[in-house]
DNA sequence: GATGAATGAGATTTCATTCAT
DNA sequence: AATGAATGAAATCTCATTCAT
């Protein structure tokens, strides 16, 4: 969790936590570009209780964003305490499913200088797992994490496009991709 | 091209041409959610002609997306003619690169009733080039159509995410997606 | 009347001229912050067509104003054909009582580029009553075309504090006024 | 200074003073209608506060028309106190000055009954400056005691419709009033 | 008393779609 | 057929006011 320069009110606190999750909710079914009112309504919580809190969209995506790279840093320091030939494979595996959690949506935005902090941290971790994983044989020399990232944004970008018609399963391309990390 | 019942008469031709053209641009621009007055001032051509031509914004991605497959097939006929081990791998960088173009923001709407047929098309010929790879020992023999398809709709959510601040290179991601297709 | 670059459709035209003339009744009567609603509403157009037309509160007051610059100088116009002595007196009386008209409203935007032509029309003109008068001794020579739109600005605060408890008359204050301008 | 029915507690006084301050600020700086909440930001307060001292936005104005009346009441009696020659006249510039002031804005709503009597007091000492410049012939017979309120409302129209591009000037406005005034 | 979070009505603004010209 | 003006529903956003802390 991320703490704010200011400690919030306990109820400002949970209508925060109520209106990231609606909002991954409604994003997640909608689009991210649903209606706030949507989101507030959602929240059960009044409009402007919305903005005063997140003035902007953006300002809801990036904090969506900023909670989800906190799980990935999580699942980060999970991954580093397996054998390193494993450890990789795993956080690879596990931000796969946290993606398809209704606040994947918020990757998006990947890039915005709010996260960048954040991100940076996962980076760091990620290139932890990456170097653990090649030493011990696990992954070819010239993967970087960059590819690493790749690979988790293709799997979300097939999560997304997944509909009725074609049956694509994120779970299955990230394996291929797996298989193509391996030496 | 895909060919509408009547043959329109030369001018409205052109406006057709000039429209999808012009919503290639802008959604590419700005999103699928672009206001259709964009694309109509692009096009240099007044909304009610945007209107009689594609009755709703879906049409227009419809269209779009036609064209898109039409572009599939034609590499795919292409590949076909090249060595059976070395067809797929040329197919899937060449569709690749056609992601990359403007008009590769249609592929959103990868299942929709209207693209059925062209779709169904794109499929059988991406099957054949499959076989001949997998007869060639060129492709591992689990791999399926849809996992090809996992990968073009993989590589096209690498090139939308990349921003100036990650440097995700789509391209490199399609040639990990390939190390992993092979036996 | 200002000529815009291209000649409206003539409905389009019918449709300025009914905003402009819900904005003047509008703005006077609850201020130049009315609601755009009430003054779509009471044209008898939808809030769209208003904001075709005038993509901002300013245009509109702009819009009015250059109207309004345009009644003054037909008033000027009028008054120069007057004897020298009694032009410029007839003129500020007759630019009074132009700006106890609802669309006087308009005058507080009285800096704005986009009126500035008009107003340069104004004050040429201006100058011209300005002259005569003191050439034929009816005016104190120290007397400048500011100071005569001082005279104006002031009678049009005077009428819009005008309340119920106080009885303030502008038409006796800018005959004040005048006293003060005579040699 | 106005004494409410029971003397505030020194800190609330303070708040209170803090408020009217801030208040004539922020309205003459972005006009009457601006946001209560930018007046209690201002004064470094919340706006509970603001509401506890000030119900509505009118209290606010009524309380800052009644002090800036203080300061005319104290003016007035300056002026008593000169030869009756000039007293009138160093009454209205001195007034002048008063609104130039950014407390001056709250003179807009000059009607309330809440500010009747402060109203009254004016009027009677303006009343006696006034009979005594023209018992000294140095003011007209017909001018009256809302006269001079028009010139002093005028000048504030002056005031505020100044802009950068027309240099009116309203202390030469007042000037040219006063001159009016002599017989 | 002071604070500032919450509320929701209302204002502004956009845009898909229709339709007169 | 083409045009772009009109429409109004829906979205965004603001702010006066209330009320829990």
């Amino acid at each position: 969790m991320t703490t704010p320069a200011r400690p919030l009110r306990r109820d400002a606190a949970e209508n925060r936590a109520r209106l990231l999750a609606a909002a991954a909710e409604v994003f997640d079914a909608q689009g991210v570009g649903a209606s706030l009112d949507d989101v507030a309504r959602r929240a059960g919580v009044g409009v402007g209780t919305l903005y005063r809190r997140f003035p902007h969209r953006e300002a809801l995506l990036e904090a969506l964003l900023v909670d989800l790279l906190d799980s990935w840093l999580a699942e980060a320091s999970r991954a580093l305490a397996l054998p390193p030939a494993e450890g990789l494979a795993a956080f690879l595996r596990a931000v796969g499913e946290l993606q398809a959690t209704p606040a994947g949506c918020a990757l998006r935005i990947w890039s915005s200088p709010a996260v960048e902090p954040a991100r940076a941290e996962v980076h760091e971790r990620m290139a932890a797992l990456l170097h653990a994983a090649q030493r011990a044989g696990a992954c070819r020399d010239d993967v970087t994490v960059d590819d690493l990232l790749g690979v988790l944004v293709g799997a979300r970008g097939v999560r997304e496009t997944v509909t009725t018609t074609v049956a694509l399963d994120w779970r299955r391309h990230l394996e291929l991709c797996l298989a193509g990390l391996r030496p």
